[in-house]
DNA sequence: GAGCCGTGGTA
DNA sequence: TTACCAAGGCT
């Protein structure tokens, strides 16, 4: 890892770092987002969730639905987690939506319904680390806390001359006191969100609008042409390949759901009935009350995870009694319903062009 | 420290 | 098409 001299923000001849990125923010900057204007926690506290590596076009559709559905802290720790999970279906990383329902939980029983104002106490809660407590006590409190997020290490990467992968800890810890001393001492939301915005418009992974930008004068990256390198990628690693056979298993218009297990991979959504190969898969069909010699293979999903690549081999059955509904964990879903239920990305897809009459054999 | 945990956009 | 990566946190 290398620092570069420059940019430590407080040169005689440019204004400070902070001061740059405010004025930049309020003509330049993001200010109608559906979270955006308001003090309040929940609000904030919901979007900074969805928004942990999530771009912000992703998350304002889901971000909408889940404030209509559960309006304020009470009513989402009162709400049924597969309700939750229902509105969170699609948008990927499900721990938070679970963290996020229990820690709603705890704020009603431990903090009287009130959002807690100390970065300790906010910590505290399950799915908020460092940077997202900082964000939600800056937001809703003004607060004068740092934050360090995927923008902002791409911007202090970039303007102080920071190599190294900013996922190792030596570096992470560089930035963050780089993000402590470029703190100014008021103005915290709009130097918050500028340095995001910073990010998200114009420091950009490639081709960064440096023409634009409001601190390139003393950038160093830009300075010695190292915008492109900068900041250093992360090592890349061989992601293993994996398999899985999934029943889809049909009786009057409807499909068999299995509940995934509460932690792992789509962890608390609801699935297809699945095997790590077609000899496990026949024995599961058996069990469910299906005859595997009349499936039919349809066609072969890719689906890739941030740590491995997985294929789908989903086959189309039919079952002669509604096996499974006295099971927990089972449900018969109408296929026409599929739409809006509480399942992985790929299941969605495969059973709406299911309900649609798409063609899914080869 | 390193692996785990999703999805969609982009070049 | 493949590969990278985004408002990270937990174990």
């Amino acid at each position: 890892m290398t620092v570069a001299a420059k940019g430590k923000g407080g040169g005689a001849k440019e204004p400070r770092f902070a001061e740059r990125v405010i004025a930049w923010q309020r003509t330049h900057g993001r200010h109608d987002l559906p979270w955006q204007n308001t003090r309040d926690a929940y609000r904030i506290w919901v979007s900074e969730i969805m928004l942990q590596q999530t771009q912000v076009s992703a998350v304002i559709g889901y971000y909408q639905r889940f404030m209509e559905g559960f309006p304020n802290v009470a009513i989402l720790a009162r709400a049924d987690a597969d309700e939750v999970m229902r509105h969170w279906a699609g948008l990927g990383y499900y721990s938070r939506a679970r963290n996020l329902h229990r820690a709603a939980q705890l704020v009603m029983s431990e903090h009287g319904g009130v959002f807690p104002q100390t970065q300790e106490e906010i910590e505290a809660l399950p799915g908020i680390g460092r940077s997202t407590a900082a964000a939600i006590r800056a937001f809703a409190y003004g607060a004068r806390a740092a934050i360090l997020d995927g923008n902002v290490k791409r911007v202090f990467a970039r303007h102080g001359g920071v190599s190294g992968y900013p996922g190792e800890q030596k570096v992470e810890r560089v930035m963050w006191e780089m993000a402590q001393e470029r703190l100014p001492t008021g103005e915290l939301e709009p130097y918050i969100q500028g340095l995001m915005d910073l990010g998200a418009t114009l420091c950009v992974r490639s081709r960064p609008r440096c023409k634009d930008c409001p601190v390139a004068v003393d950038c160093v990256a830009l300075s010695e042409g190292r915008t492109a390198e900068l900041p250093t990628r992360k090592p890349k690693k061989e992601l293993p390949q994996r398999e899985t056979t999934m029943l889809v298993l049909m009786r009057a218009g409807s499909v068999l759901l299995e509940k995934r297990p509460p932690s792992g991979i789509w962890g608390g959504l609801w699935s297809l009935p699945q095997a790590d190969d077609d000899a496990a898969a026949r024995k599961l069909a058996k069990t469910l009350g299906a005859d595997w010699d009349d499936g039919e293979y349809l066609r072969v999903i890719e689906h890739g995870f941030t740590h491995y690549h997985l294929s789908i081999k989903p086959v189309l059955l039919s079952a002669r009694v509604r096996h499974g509904t006295e099971e927990p964990g089972h449900l018969w879903l109408p296929l026409a319903e599929a739409h809006g239920a509480a399942l992985p990305s790929p299941v969605k897809k495969l059973l709406t062009g299911l309900a649609a009459g798409t063609p899914l054999f080869d």
